[in-house]
DNA sequence: TTAGGGTTACAG
DNA sequence: CTGTAACCCTAA
């Protein structure tokens, strides 16, 4: 654990981790390509920023949930006593010396959007899940043990994550995000509709009927067609408008995740209002990806 | 371009 | 000598 070759300063580690939990793990060239973090990270590339990420998981994990790592390869030797469980729940899994590392403002490229009030960002809990969800490749989908173990140890925990990601689980559930199977919780087939010019909106199209547990399905802020026709405008907006409004969204769509965790009482109405919004912020963050995708493509 | 496996260099 | 972190190579 020494000081080997060219070691990482603070400078860099934070970076990186500041990066990681605002544009989501595995975007490394987005990260490097950040005006923020390229003043750090311009003398590393994305390979080092995935190895480096890497080695941080691993040494901040304690190898003892799901890695193999190049010890259980070398190491044959094992104890017959007991042998390594691969779903070892540990709740206690505190992350690196420092919680919260972004504490700076959030700021979309070219977007002037200030979120007022919101004290810290919340990285998209979305992704979050999703990426988990899509990292863990279990056939039959993944638990919310699992899911939340994924979280925690790749992320930071919040002090009320896990009543957080019960919520937000729920409200993916009701959204026809995920599909819940017995205790298992899958990423819904429809995901993609990276074409912009037939307005398919999907995620409220023909589901709703496999969640198990859908108590409330009544007035919500945003309907269906209200949604597709916030989105339409969307698409004829300028990149900037478009980054703009898909920030708010997702902001929004945190406030009211905020909200609902907050007013645990009668959350009901709350979680669905946070469940909406989110497939809103959701839906306005992937179209806002494919416009990035397919126009604005910056060579570095 | 990213994820993963493997190798090298350095510290204990 | 062993373990760890940076580095390197290759497949998807």
């Amino acid at each position: 654990m020494g000081a080997p070759k060219q070691k990482w300063t603070s400078e860099e580690e934070s970076a990186l981790k500041a990066g990681v939990v605002k544009h989501g793990a595995g975007n490394w060239r987005i990260i490097l390509r950040d005006p923020e973090f390229s003043g750090v990270l311009s003398l590393r590339s994305n390979v080092d920023l995935k190895d480096k990420w890497r080695n941080m998981s691993v040494t901040a994990n304690g190898w003892g949930s799901r890695e193999k790592t190049r010890l259980a390869l070398k190491r044959s030797q094992r104890t017959p006593g007991y042998d390594d469980d691969p779903m070892a729940l540990s709740t206690e899994v505190e992350s690196f010396e420092d919680e919260i590392v972004d504490a700076k403002p959030l700021s979309i490229s070219s977007g002037t959007l200030q979120i007022s009030g919101t004290k810290r960002s919340i990285p998209r809990l979305d992704n979050l899940i999703l990426e988990a969800i899509t990292k863990l490749k279990e056939p039959n989908g993944s638990n919310k043990t699992a899911i939340a173990m994924y979280i925690e140890d790749q992320y930071w925990a919040p002090p009320n994550f896990k009543r957080f990601l019960s919520a937000k689980l729920k409200a993916l559930t009701s959204t026809g995000k995920l599909i819940k199977v017995k205790r298992k919780y899958r990423i819904a087939p429809r995901l993609s509709f990276s074409e912009g010019r037939t307005s398919g909106l999907l995620f409220m199209e023909g589901r709703q009927r496999e969640a198990s547990r859908v108590e409330k399905d009544d007035h919500k802020p945003f309907t269906k067609s209200q949604i597709d026709a916030e989105l339409a405008k969307m698409r004829n907006m300028s990149a900037q408008e478009a980054a703009a409004a898909a920030a708010q969204a997702v902001a929004e769509a945190e406030a009211a995740m905020l909200e609902a965790e907050e007013a645990s009482r009668e959350a009901e109405a709350a979680e669905a209002e946070a469940g909406a919004a989110q497939a809103f912020a959701e839906a306005a963050m992937l179209t806002l990806k494919s416009r990035n995708a397919s126009k604005l493509m910056v060579p570095g």
